[in-house]
DNA sequence: GTGGTCTAGACCACC
DNA sequence: GTGGTCTAGACCACC
């Protein structure tokens, strides 16, 4: 489910940490869903186990997966997200970044904001709590 | 103008980048003007002329300065940008990003749009062409 | 393989992005193979690494190696060159420069299409697709 | 008749040498014909009078141009040029060079020809000495 | 091991 | 004055 590129100028584990949350925040892995192994992925994507623990750490402190001594590793329950606050402001700090290269790009609003809907389906309408 | 963070994890010749494209995307620096000498600059930031030769040499290549020997550097024309085509699918892809953080964040689309509004009053309306 | 000329007026990170464009063009360095690391080529020809990583930097701009992380850097396949529009307008001026030399020099047509030739056996017939 | 980019990566001195150079080579300045002194196409051109001058030691290093004390400069007979050996090599090196691009681009044998073919027009057909 | 970033500072070309 | 190139060498992230 995963897919490295190996020449992509991100790091392997940061994108293996943005993968899995893309298939949390899709629906495709839940809560309780047992994510492969360290061993396991690592032979699978052909990489050093170090790279996948590396990732599983920042998912850990993240938030997102939990580690259970001797059995093993699993996405957690949608909560208060960790450093909520810091990532939030992350965010805004980038979506600030993006703004300014879509001008530099000569995108008006309207472009932009049909790109962030294409992108942003995944998200809940909001009518009701967000599950 | 310009405000670095020596402990960011973004390199400092990123952020020169980044924030010299902010000034000219909020008109804050126009078509015309001249930037800071690299020497200039590099005194009051305190930091070494090499980075800041690094940074205007990539601003350069993407077309927002230009060097004119002897004389200065200089803020472009904005016009046909360059790697457009590559820039706009990065864009699309941060975006794609950003949405999962949000996700990972609780928020609603209703949510994330705002916070995208907030950030994108820089663009144009596009009805009548960019000036 | 690569051989600088330290007095010529021409940047030494010049010469090695010119030259290993060439090894590529002749086909001596093809998809795939690896590049001397950046320590172990400045130590080869003498010179700072720091030069030897500014020429990579280059050739990776346009799109003729690639660095994968921690592994080296690899020559590409040859693709759709970045910038190529830009690209051919130089090398036609380049091309109306080189004529005014030649005529200069007192050359006829004849000798300079010899020249032509002579400099442009490794180009395909283009009869059949490249490769 | 000279037209100058300030925005050009080549120096202002280099580009009155080549234009010079080009209306020679086209017969637009023949044999005898007087060139603007240094003050007068200084301030046609709105640059400072040492670049000028800088361009017209370089034109009568290599055999184009004359200064004759008192009277002004004028456009040299095309004789044996000056350093013909050397130059004839640096030409053959400048189009292997670009050969090496053309391949970067793609380009075939034929197609570059037609690119050269293009640019070369000015040049005297042979049958007959170079005048 | 690999390449990327940065500093401190020299020297040069251009104007 | 301006920016461009290069050296010597430190420190870091990634694998």
């Amino acid at each position: 489910m995963i897919q490295l590129q190996q020449r992509s100028s991100s790091p392997i584990y940061e994108q293996i940490v943005e993968q899995m949350k893309e298939l949390v925040a899709k629906d495709i892995m839940k809560a309780g869903d047992k994510v492969p192994s360290v061993r396991e992925l690592s032979s699978t994507l052909l990489i050093n186990p170090n790279t996948v623990s590396k990732a599983y750490q920042e998912l850990e402190r993240q938030g997102v997966i939990q580690t259970i001594r001797g059995k093993g590793t699993f996405v957690l329950e949608p909560s208060v997200p960790r450093m909520a606050a810091e990532r939030i402001e992350a965010l805004r700090h980038e979506l600030q970044r993006l703004t300014v290269e879509a001008k530099h790009l000569g995108m008006t609003k309207a472009q932009f904001r049909e790109m962030v809907d294409e992108a942003s389906h995944m998200l809940g309408e909001g009518y009701h709590a967000a599950d």
